[in-house]
DNA sequence: GGATGTATACTGACCAGTGAATATACACAC
DNA sequence: GTGTGTATATTCACTGGTCAGTATACATCC
């Protein structure tokens, strides 16, 4: 989505783009390096040229998500109006109208991580747990400058935590709407 | 874990048994046919005799858990002692106590319906949206004896979003300190 | 002898990863 | 400026293994 020009992208960012794009689609599980290879035009030796392994590419697939996604979830944050709990509420808002669009896949830190259980140390899962403390972190920041820092600290939390379970729910029943309700409850816990 | 007997199983059920401890534990793509057949002491062929594809046994799966996961939520809520917000606190602080055991994995529905997410239609994703949905009305009924209808939906599906919240960003940081967190989230919003 | 249940052994498809060869490009020598 | 060496980059064809599902036959019980 964000940062995209019009010079020739490197082969090894062709791949990422490719694979994030499939990934991000159907699941990590349920795509195969061929598959992968295909998309990004190029054969699946190239591929292994770039990537030691699945896993590399997996990892370097959320690494690259990361930036991007915590520069968007920044700039709904300073776009919207009003107070901090607006603001936040926001981001909730401007989630739910992507979630509408009918190919939204929720958010692909989770769902990797979920996919990925069985391999605790798996890099990709050290980089979505990397990916989710940094938006906490810089939620937390946010907060800090209306409430003192343990309280601040807490209500990220929920906020993360509202987020969280909106990505699951939403995507499990379809219903934006829940997105809204997130929303609500995170600007009724800032406003207490 | 709930429904324990000293009769003889089934074989069905000794099969259903299996996969649901092995899909638990792993995951549903990690975890082959036959793998399921070993543990529960049969050839795949007789568990081909009982189900007619892994997609159905994974529905199976997922349809027995319903009940008995339901049951528990409705009796931690009733063993905890206090008001409605006290009660559905203790949920989450049950869920807490589960989560610190290492062998924990979270939620099986949200996790197999993530891993199935690229077949819109699976029966596992319906149980799955099913369950989620059952526990949903059973909050909303008993909030609907503090509250106004319309606002005991909306309070019902906050606590769900908080409590899946949970699931997830549990699972991915291995810190049931979130859990009680979210709980004292839904309660202070059952406060309001 | 038919219904139910179980086992052995197989098929066909898929898939992660590799071996060996080839193409391109830039270096430096002469 | 032509030859030669070395890095990088890419391809085709293959391997070893896994997995969902099946063909067929054997047992047991009514």
């Amino acid at each position: 989505m964000a940062g995209m020009t019009t010079t020739t992208l490197s082969t090894r960012d062709r791949i990422i783009r490719a694979a994030g794009k499939l990934f991000h689609a159907e699941g990590i599980r349920a795509v195969s390096v061929d598959a992968v290879a295909e998309t990004a035009g190029l054969t699946k030796r190239t591929l292994y040229y770039h990537f030691r392994s699945k896993d590399d590419l997996i990892a370097a697939y959320l690494e690259t998500r990361d930036q991007p996604n915590l520069l968007l979830f920044q700039r709904w944050f300073a776009e919207t109006p009003g107070d901090t709990a607006d603001k936040v509420e926001g981001i909730f808002r401007q989630l739910a109208a992507s979630a509408r669009h009918p190919k939204w896949k929720g958010c692909g830190f989770l769902r990797t991580s979920v996919e990925l259980i069985n391999l605790p140390g798996h890099p990709a899962i050290v980089a979505a747990r990397a990916h989710k403390k940094r938006v906490e972190d810089w939620l937390c920041s946010v907060l800090e400058q209306d409430k003192p820092p343990e309280h601040a600290r807490r209500l990220a939390r929920q906020v993360i935590l509202l987020l969280d379970g909106a990505f699951a729910v939403v995507l499990l029943h379809r219903d934006p709407g829940y997105m809204e309700t997130a929303g609500e409850a995170a600007a009724e816990l800032l406003r207490q």
